[in-house]
DNA sequence: TGCGTAATTTTGATTAATCAAAATTAAATC
DNA sequence: GATTTAATTTTGATTAATCAAAATTACGCA
């Protein structure tokens, strides 16, 4: 039984909340994954249990989900197509890095594994996609190393940025035209947790301020 | 509302049904509906009825359907798309033209209307698919000249092979195999009702015959 | 013109995915 | 520790799409 786009979202969504836990923490609530699916708590938990049911995922009443392995290598396998796809129509097709998203959000539900792999040649199996997020392997091994944010790398060092954690379109235009996109050489030069702002010296010395909730979503490599 | 791949399915089924009637005739039969669709002859009558209830076809029971002009937009379009995903996989993506049709029977549902005019853009404006299948254009409009099929055209008369109309993959291989394919020149040399063959040299004056079911699929240019 | 066959429609059920709202459980506060 | 609050689960319904099988209608033919 091929699982549909709706269990494939669901997995897309409980692997990524597994990503997002706080360290120690090991099950996704279900509220989270309600909202970050977009439907109503008590249809989350419904579906859920089914797929605890087929073994995809193991639910714990009243305290969360979580992926067994057979389902995390399906939610890689969704990813992998997502991320390829993203490239694709940013490379390929020439799209904006900003207006992908939906695209690729219907498409890989549907993309047969002869088509992504033509992807992939075409592309030259590349190991991020637009936004810096990971490309996973046909054999679903994902590598993310550890990245540092803009709120806790260190200051007066210069660091690249890695990956844009966010789809916002609007964002994504915002982090284009400061030149903050993944490969751009910059370098924090002060925090402030009252104004909650972050300052920065951009590419070229571009000096901007950003607020602290979208500097989070900024990762950087290590020194 | 817009339409679910499953309504669109009945819609292009529908809309092709209708090419293939016999002059005269105005309504697809239910039955040759749900048995191109796969499905159950119940299934597609009450499918029918919501179309019609819906404004995009006319249902007159026990006769048959017939899309409205709204049907026939929504239809051409979802052919559009269809045919347009086929060449650009052919074109762009280097498969083979036996190879595209699930994929693009899957796509055709689901990439948005940006993407299609890229693909339309980067592949020039085409006029017809890898099958020789007319495109629509992106208002609806869909022109078929008529044309001769291998039984229908003039004997010992050079003919160039515009469209095969027939997905199924191995024909197609044959057909490539062959150098059939649309573009080549060919010529029918003989008929025969009673072992139901024809005759034919391929380029290259290569000889060949074939069924006369296969003849049928093939569709020339008048000399 | 009536009868049998074939096509079509109806009927009753099923599955996947969803919601709203009621009921329950766990957590947080006092 | 008792009570309020927040999260979660249950319950009862709904919608889209489907099937199998029974009932009906139309059509060809003798």
């Amino acid at each position: 039984m091929l699982p549909s786009s709706t269990v494939e979202n669901y997995l897309k969504a409980i692997f990524v909340g597994e990503t997002h836990l706080a360290a120690g923490e090991r099950l996704v609530p279900m509220g989270q994954l309600a909202s970050t699916l977009g439907i109503a708590p008590g249809t989350a938990t419904t579906m859920v249990k089914a797929l605890a049911e087929s073994g995809l995922a193991t639910y714990e009443p009243y305290n969360g989900v979580r992926l067994t392995s057979a389902g995390e290598k399906l939610a890689t396998r969704v990813l992998r197509r997502h991320r390829l796809i993203e490239l694709f129509l940013v490379q390929v097709m020439g799209m904006r890095w900003d207006e992908v998203h939906d695209d690729a959000e219907q498409l890989e539900h549907v993309v047969s594994d002869r088509l992504v792999e033509r992807i992939d040649d075409m592309l030259g199996h590349p190991e991020v996609d637009p936004h810096g997020d990971p490309i996973p392997t046909a054999d679903g091994k994902l590598v993310s190393p550890p990245l540092a944010t803009l709120l806790t790398c260190p200051l007066h060092t210069p660091v690249t940025v890695a990956r844009v954690t966010d789809q916002d379109a609007a964002f994504l235009r915002f982090i284009e035209s400061h030149d903050l996109k993944p490969g751009q050489r910059i370098e924090v030069e002060a925090r402030d947790e009252v104004s909650d702002a972050v300052r920065l010296k951009g590419p070229n010395d571009a000096r901007m301020t950003i607020g602290a909730r979208a500097a989070s979503k900024l990762l950087v490599t290590a020194p």
